[in-house]
DNA sequence: ATGACCATGTCGCATGGA
């Protein structure tokens, strides 16, 4: 099975470009994130016609997220057990998304910013990535054999070598070591980052600055696996040719294979 | 060329992204 995650950042502006990647790539399951579109508004009819199911999960114009299969979709789940809510009156954000298919269970995750280091948003985002932490590891523990992928943009760059100049990340937020040790302690309750050891290439370059051109970009896209998942992995890769062209999202997709 | 921000709602400009 062929399973890729991708940050499109809007979906109704990228739709003919993600079904295009779908056939090409032969993907069979696709998380998606930041669809920026309440369920209503998704152009789930692009990806039936290509011949894939599709659950999203979307409130308004942020976040959104969304899981496309040909291999089957069932048992969704919209945010974890204990996810953390957001904003006065408190609500949950629309985040993470479990579906399973074809076995796995997939959850499409979009990581709070967070903003600035010491930002109330920063705190959410640490509250979020601990109470994910939690959750995950409940389902490892119910069921060790489970294949589970947390997958998505976790807006976090693990080591100093996923940005391209670490000196200018200084006191910032994705580098910061709390963050760090939040997407660490996930592998401490028996998850594995399964692309690190077959792709070197980032998944992120800001629109601004001629970013892409410089290959000034950060990796913060990643594939969190169980260990029976882990231990199907084949190979993994991005796909850096979505970044070009006309009217790119400002992400790549990540692909993993699992044998 | 891989090229000098982009998306939302709303319609002039605020908000969010990282």
């Amino acid at each position: 099975m062929r399973l890729a995650t991708w940050n499109v950042n809007s979906i109704r502006t990228r739709v003919d470009r993600v079904v295009a990647f779908l056939e090409r790539s032969g993907t069979d399951v696709l998380a998606m994130q930041e669809t920026k579109c309440r369920d209503e508004q998704f152009p789930a009819l692009a990806f039936e016609a290509a011949g894939y199911e599709v659950v999203h999960h979307g409130l308004n114009q942020w976040n959104g997220v969304a899981v496309a299969s040909r291999v089957g979709i069932s048992d969704v789940e919209v945010g974890f057990p204990g996810m953390p809510t957001w904003g006065d009156p408190a609500a949950a954000e629309a985040r993470a998304l479990g579906v399973t298919c074809d076995g796995v269970r997939v959850w499409s995750l979009y990581v709070p910013n967070g903003r600035a280091v010491g930002d109330p948003h920063y705190v959410y985002k640490l509250e979020w990535m601990a109470a994910l932490r939690d959750a995950a590891g409940a389902w490892l523990t119910d069921d060790p054999d489970a294949q589970i992928a947390l997958v998505g943009d976790w807006n976090i760059a693990p080591r100093d070598e996923d940005v391209w100049d670490i000196s200018l990340f200084t006191g910032a937020t994705h580098v910061s070591e709390p963050e760090r040790a939040a997407f660490r302690a996930l592998e401490d309750v028996g998850f594995t980052e399964v692309t690190r050891q077959h792709v070197e290439q980032y998944t992120y370059w800001d629109y601004q600055q001629l970013r892409f051109p410089r290959n000034e970009g950060m990796r913060i896209d990643f594939v969190q696996a169980s260990p029976e998942l882990a231990a199907h992995v084949v190979g993994a890769q991005i796909d850096r040719d979505e970044r070009k062209g006309k009217a790119p999202s400002d992400h790549v997709p990540v692909i993993v294979d699992l044998g």
